[in-house]
DNA sequence: ATCTATCCCGAGTAGAATGGTCAACTTTAT
DNA sequence: ATAAAGTTGACCATTCTACTCGGGATAGAT
């Protein structure tokens, strides 16, 4: 998982929509303003989000852009995977020539940067646009706690669980 | 804190010390080809993580690197600070004209990313060049764990403290 | 002393990524 | 029809990455 600042911009804008919707589209001139991010730039991420189906878009006037799951139903770590696409964090590519079973020292690394991408993806997949916008952030101390407490109980009501 | 390939080829280095070292320093050619990593290239990482203090130098020959604080006492965030400055994850610049307490709905998204950033380092400043040449990386589930433990107890007898 | 292995340091650089702009087009409410 | 909006594709300036290059400085071996 990829962390840059289209990710960021494109969470800011859909926490924008969360915040600012009342069921009628909201239109990206709208969060342009709001977020001080270019139109333009803009209609590039919409196109992605689009695609990956995070937004329904509405032509024509008085439209514009609708969360497709709501903010509950929308995780941060959707929006990201949906805009930066995936950087590969080792050298070891599996179809590569000479890969990471080849060498076994060159690729010591290769279980940390997994475990560090699962722990971000972890995090990043508890929080939803809700949460951003009612700032359940802090006391989500440790995605671990959080990821077995989803299992036993669900107190903050995730409305939908995992994939 | 930024997640480049500078800083994971910081840590590949490292981590190949941490491996090989019996004492005797470790030269960058050595490094060079046993990480595919040009030596140049590592010349300028190791300028950072010697003033960083992370490793020490012996010049001349039969010269090279040793890590300063021991495998045990070297953490990975450590690592990735020395070589990859941070990175501004919000706009809100404290000093700007406008920061972010100015306009409260442009910075919902900026304790999202503060959090993140806290559980990234949480996470890597849990884990060691001995953990990752142990490969003790799994079943470190939740970094808070590790962090209150590691002020109680000193379970794996850190044979270098400090610097 | 001088040779040579090694670290040390600053400048330069090709290519990729970032963060856009611009122009033209399609759809649809009024 | 007209205008408000999304859709698409081409283009571009700047910055960052991941290096290379060239020359030192230091110290062990001879």
């Amino acid at each position: 998982m990829r962390l840059s600042t289209k990710g960021r911009y494109a969470v800011m804008a859909l926490v924008d929509i969360a915040k600012h919707a009342q069921g009628t589209p909201i239109t990206l001139a709208e969060i342009a303003e709001r977020q001080l991010i270019s139109l333009s730039y803009l209609e590039q991420l919409f196109a992605k989000l689009r695609s990956a189906g995070l937004v329904k878009s509405v032509r024509g006037p008085g439209g514009g852009y609708l969360l497709a799951r709501g903010a509950d139903g929308t995780r941060i770590s959707d929006i990201i995977l949906a805009v930066d696409e995936p950087i590969r964090t080792t050298r070891c590519t599996p179809g590569a020539p000479m890969g990471c079973s080849g060498n076994k020292s060159r690729c010591l690394t290769h279980d940390l940067w997994e475990e560090l991408g699962n722990q971000i993806r972890l995090y990043l997949s508890s929080v939803t646009l809700a949460d951003v916008v009612a700032n359940r952030l802090l006391g989500r101390s440790g995605a671990l706690h959080r990821e077995r407490a989803d299992q036993e109980t669900s107190e903050t009501a995730p409305t939908i669980a995992a994939q």
